[in-house]
DNA sequence: ATCATTCATAACAATATTGTTATATAAGGA
DNA sequence: TCCTTATATAACAATATTGTTATGAATGAT
């Protein structure tokens, strides 16, 4: 029914996995950019950037707009916001885990356990 | 100098964005765990799993120890750690940019500017 | 209408990722 | 030593990613 509703975490990640597209989407914290201008300062060509920011649109993390000529970016924050969730979830668990005084020794590795 | 010292962003959003290397972090939560242990779950074979293992470790998201005729894996939690001040911040500017009042007409797109 | 600018898309090559099967290696036990 | 279990690695195929150049389409200006 719904074909790309919830953009996933595997969308998410892959796109952050890239420097060109994290430097995008950290110019974009300035303001709203067209496609030339977010290319200008890479070396790269304007259908590489063009493909980036699909990839970052796909993933949700950015949205576009028409003005005039020009095809604004820009940033969507939420979609960054869904991974929180996770690493909050794999943050506590650990925490719940490890971080109890008495499972300090549980967590050692076998040959630490001995050495006192 | 230091040859493998920050496993990058890259590396680390990049073995994130993958469902099977997530579950397996997942369960790492719960204590460490040997290869088998960690294919269990998936209708996948040892080696594949056996290389998403090596994509987490060369992440800096998994450490390995040999307990026997096991190599268990552990989680690193302080290379996920990592990835927050970079989120912080896309977030911090990006609030810093848009989230006061007077900011809002600006962000608004320009179709909207007028509609009132 | 014509032209310049902005951007997307197609076609292609190079490389990376991911999975499989077969096989090697390493440690422990009989 | 020989066997078993646990895991890694090699070789390979399928697919995905990423970049390039060439070209198409949309918009605004003259």
């Amino acid at each position: 029914m719904n074909d790309s509703p919830a953009p996933n975490l595997d969308r998410i990640f892959a796109a952050l996995a890239d420097s060109t597209r994290r430097a995008i989407l950290l110019k974009l914290t300035d303001g709203d950019e067209g496609v030339m201008d977010l290319a200008a300062p890479f070396d790269m060509s304007q259908p590489a950037i063009s493909r980036h920011i699909k990839v970052l649109e796909t993933a949700g993390l950015v949205t576009r707009y028409r003005q005039g000529t020009h095809r604004l970016c820009r940033l969507a924050p939420d979609t960054l916001g869904q991974i929180e969730p996770w690493l909050d979830m794999i943050a506590d668990r650990y925490r719940r885990k490890y971080n109890r005084l008495d499972a300090v020794l549980e967590t050692m590795k076998p040959s630490q356990k001995g050495d006192n």
